[in-house]
RNA sequence: GCGAAAGUGGCGGAAUUGGCAGACGCGCUGGACUUAGGAUCCAGUAGGUAAUCCUGUGGGGGUUCAACUCCCCCCUUUCGCACCA
């Protein structure tokens, strides 16, 4: 085994030259080509690639190996998402410059990739750090803040105490950092936004479209845009000419409003006055509330509290005068931060009121029995009552006339609402996009003029990274210092930088024109290219990345940038790989394999056969050494057997007796099944059955001649080389051609031999098999019947009964029932 | 709590979509060649059993000549969301 790894690993290198001499991983611009733009979601480089990494690389490979021997023209382009805080761990921990540790990993990361020779179009590479990739991060910013899609807003944000830096809702997973799990608290501090939220619908109608998307992803981003269509309904704050609007989809029960409640981070709350004697303890409760931290407040164990401002609200369509409270249970994010109280049909509300002693009307009943209030709220449909000229009706129909009755009125209005929130994009971190405003006294917040892009990072040897919950670049004097582009005098740059997933949201744009510094894209070369026509990489990007990449995509078509609005056709989810007690494989969790040392090791064929036979490619799999046994037997046999008859080629073959003519169906099944599988992501199998055919070529080599087996071993080198590229070669260059075997046209399988001659036909009496008949295919049904009741085996059963029926699935089975 | 997916040998996993459960591989057992074996080759390997017999795809019911596959109930695991009004 030790001798097959090193003579791998001097065919790989071998290979690995030649395919790079002949262009291979080139997008020719062949116009008889079909092209295919395929793209593997590029990697943060924290250090060498691991396992994990490599198995969405080498699937990627094995398609665009697949689809070059079926004719298509292909753009396969690599790079790194190479800003982010790990960068600045290692300043402060190690005392590493961030950029020297960033282009260190991908030096480390980027060598391996190449020493595995995956066809991937080097001269394309984007690295996001790098200024001519910023600069147009930066204008894409300025363009968005330009047409409205960028604002500065001062609220609570999420804040990881541990990063010192705010983050977006999508990056906070059960209130704890995505990146190191510290738990988040609330700041309140103004931050760029950009405005996601107008793009909700668009968002969601595109979902439409993606047909080639797995479903799971579609409906995670549904449900994190989260529409919600209901009615906004004005209640006006008794004795004062302010409103406050609600948002539900339950007008049906607005004769059961018995308070009102709104956040504590509610905008009016700065406008209301409360009487003296309560201020204290309102302003209390606000301020407590707000100090909370998410999971105190979100906790739906946690009994529900409030505070009554003293004021009282009125209920538009009676007239009834409610309580207002202010209330931790609503959330400012969502609707308008305020809501009405219906205990009766709300659990929520139920126990609020319970608590604080609040009337309960029921306004709707369940159609045929009594409810029993001491379960809790009634919140289904019904028949109304105690609503006035909208009693005993169906409620799904009074929800609609009173939703008529409130608009005629004028008391409010139909309204849709997203979970979705706008997407924070500030960060207070040195290693990002500089955020391109500036800060002048006299003329405000001013964007950069686009000719003084990019806003270039000062040197990390001048910047102090240890962290006090501002930017690093905040107290770099001289970054920090700029003439206002409009009045000329002294002014501040923003010190934020931009969150990383804003980098990595437009990157496949990027590759279709990397080198161009006049603009951010040639917008004929992206046409040209885009969209991506297979995207692959992992399920947990599902309401991050692949939202923000679709709205930036969608963003820059509105402003006439691009002529298609969504980014990927086809998306494919890689599982991950885990360690053997079932953790992520990770760098920061300590459990990587690193790709460089393990290819070192046993080259790369085996490498990628073992990520490939792991398991389906879209489940997770644990990682173990152990498969590396089998892929190198594997390959160790088919190299033997291989090697001894790749000598010449014969072209076409006839199969001369039936030994060949069964390996030759096999064959043409094998070539079906690999290319099925390929295009369904399931390597495992692809490999099972070349392993198989390998099996029964051994088995039966010594009846089938020469001729036959050069035959069958050029069609089997030919099926194999996307999984084991080098090997395939060599054994394919022993056949006397020259150039690479993936200039070579996948075998088309033949569809009449897909088909063995005999079949075997299973004997069931009542459902149990009893015996197997091997006959000719397409036996006529009664000749079969008459030749299993004379079987042996199946008299010995018929022996005093009498056959009632039987069944006959041709080709595969007969069933005999029995008179009982 | 809501939504989605999944549960098959000692292990990773197959099963043409209702028709031979366990392909392929690991591991294990035996044998061959060997001074040697973490090399190679051959055979065996779901469980119970004397058996060509019985049982078996998380559990329980059902449909069917026939169920890993379809239907109903339950259990478990993973993932996503989680006071969204």
């Amino acid at each position: 085994m030790v001798e097959l790894m090193e003579e791998l690993k001097k065919i790989e290198e071998k290979w690995n030259k030649r395919w790079k001499e002949l262009s291979l991983q080139k997008f020719k611009g062949e116009s008889d080509k079909k092209k295919f733009y395929l793209l593997e979601m590029f990697a943060y480089p924290s250090g060498d690639l691991h396992m994990g990494h490599l198995r969405n690389y080498v699937i990627g490979d094995v398609l665009h190996r697949f689809l070059l021997m079926n004719g298509y023209d292909v753009l396969h382009p690599v790079g790194w998402d190479a800003f982010g805080l790990p960068a600045e761990g290692a300043a402060i921990k190690r005392g590493i410059s961030p950029d020297k540790w960033t282009y260190n990993n991908i030096g480390i990361s980027s060598s391996t990739l190449k020493k595995m020779g995956l066809l991937y179009d080097w001269d394309r590479e984007v690295i996001t750090c790098r200024e001519d990739y910023y600069k147009w991060t930066q204008w894409i910013f300025l363009k968005m803040y330009e047409n409205g899609l960028v604002y500065r807003k001062k609220s609570y944000v999420n804040w990881c105490p541990s990063c010192q830096t705010v983050l977006a809702n999508e990056q906070v997973i059960n209130n704890k950092c995505w990146r190191c799990s510290s738990e988040i608290t609330k700041k309140e501090l103004e931050q760029w936004y950009f405005k996601i939220t107008s793009y909700a619908q668009k968002l969601l109608d595109g979902l439409e479209d993606l047909k080639d998307w797995p479903e799971n992803i579609k409906t995670m981003q549904k449900n994190w845009i989260g529409r919600s269509e209901g009615l906004l309904i004005d209640f006006q704050v008794k004795g004062t000419d302010l409103k406050i609007k609600v948002f539900t989809t339950r007008p049906d029960t607005i004769y059961g409003v018995t308070f009102l409640a709104i956040a504590p981070e509610h905008d009016l709350i700065k406008i209301l006055k409360f009487d003296d004697d309560k201020k204290e303890m309102i302003l209390k409760y606000i301020e407590d509330s707000i100090k909370k931290s998410e999971i105190e407040r979100s906790s739906t164990e946690k009994e529900k509290s409030g505070v009554w401002s003293g004021l009282y609200c009125i209920n538009p369509v009676n007239g009834r005068e409610v309580k207002l409270f202010i209330c931790d249970y609503v959330l400012s994010g969502y609707g308008t931060g305020a809501v009405m109280g219906v205990p009766a049909h709300d659990q929520r509300d139920f126990e609020f009121a319970q608590k604080n002693g609040i009337e309960i009307i029921q306004v709707i009943k369940p159609k045929d029995y009594e409810w029993d209030f001491s379960k809790g709220a009634y919140v289904e449909d019904g028949i109304t009552l105690n609503s006035e000229q909208f009693s005993n009706m169906e409620s799904s129909l009074m929800k609609e006339k009173i939703t008529d009755f409130i608009e005629e009125k004028g008391y409010g209005k139909r309204s849709v609402t997203y979970r979705l929130r706008d997407w924070l994009i500030s960060r207070q971190r040195y290693w990002g996009a500089p955020i391109p405003m500036i800060h002048c006294e006299r003329c405000g917040i001013v964007p950069v003029p686009e000719k003084d892009l990019p806003v270039r990072l000062p040197d990390s040897s001048e910047i102090d990274f240890t962290p006090k919950g501002k930017s690093p670049l905040e107290s770099h004097k001289s970054f920090m210092n700029v003439k206002c582009p409009i009045c000329g005098n002294d002014a501040l740059r923003d010190p934020d930088t931009m969150d990383t997933f804003v980098d990595s949201s437009w990157y496949q744009l990027r590759y279709a024109d990397p080198k161009n510094d006049e603009k951010i894209f040639e917008k004929e070369l992206v046409d040209k290219f885009l969209p991506v026509d297979m995207y692959i990489g992992g399920a947990e990007h599902a309401n991050g990345h692949l939202i923000y990449f679709r709205f930036i995509t969608k963003v820059l078509k509105d402003l006439g940038y691009l002529s298609f609005d969504e980014p990927a056709l086809a998306l494919f989810n890689q599982g991950m790989i885990m360690d053997k007690n079932g953790n992520v494989m990770s760098k920061s969790a300590g459990n990587a394999v690193p790709v460089g040392p393990f290819v070192d090791r046993y080259g790369t064929d085996v490498a990628r056969g073992t990520e490939l036979f792991i398991g389906p490619a879209g489940k997770d799999a644990l990682w173990s050494e152990d498969g590396v046994i089998g892929i190198s037997r594997f390959l160790e046999r088919l190299k033997n057997f291989a090697f001894k008859y790749n000598k010449n080629i014969v072209k076409d073959y006839t199969p001369q007796n039936d030994i060949e003519k069964m390996i030759f169906v096999k064959l043409n099944k094998t070539i079906k099944q690999v290319g099925d599988d390929i295009r369904n992501f399931s390597h495992n199998t692809a490999l099972a059955s070349m392993m198989e055919l390998l099996n029964l070529l051994y088995k039966e080599e010594k009846n089938l001649s020469f001729e036959f087996l050069n035959f069958i071993i050029y069609k089997y080198t030919q099926i194999i080389s996307p999984f084991i590229p080098h090997l395939a070669e060599e054994i394919y260059e022993g056949f006397n051609e020259k150039d690479s075997i993936f200039l070579t046209t996948w075998p088309e399988y033949d569809k009449n031999f897909l088909m063995e001659d005999n079949v075997t036909i299973v004997v069931q009496i009542d459902g149990k098999i009893r015996d197997r008949l091997v006959v000719q295919r397409d036996t006529d049904k009664e000749e079969i019947f008459k030749s299993v009741i004379l079987n042996e085996t199946v008299k010995k059963y018929l022996k005093d009964k009498e056959i009632e029926k039987y069944v006959y699935v041709p080709n595969r089975l007969i069933n005999l029932i029995l008179k009982k």
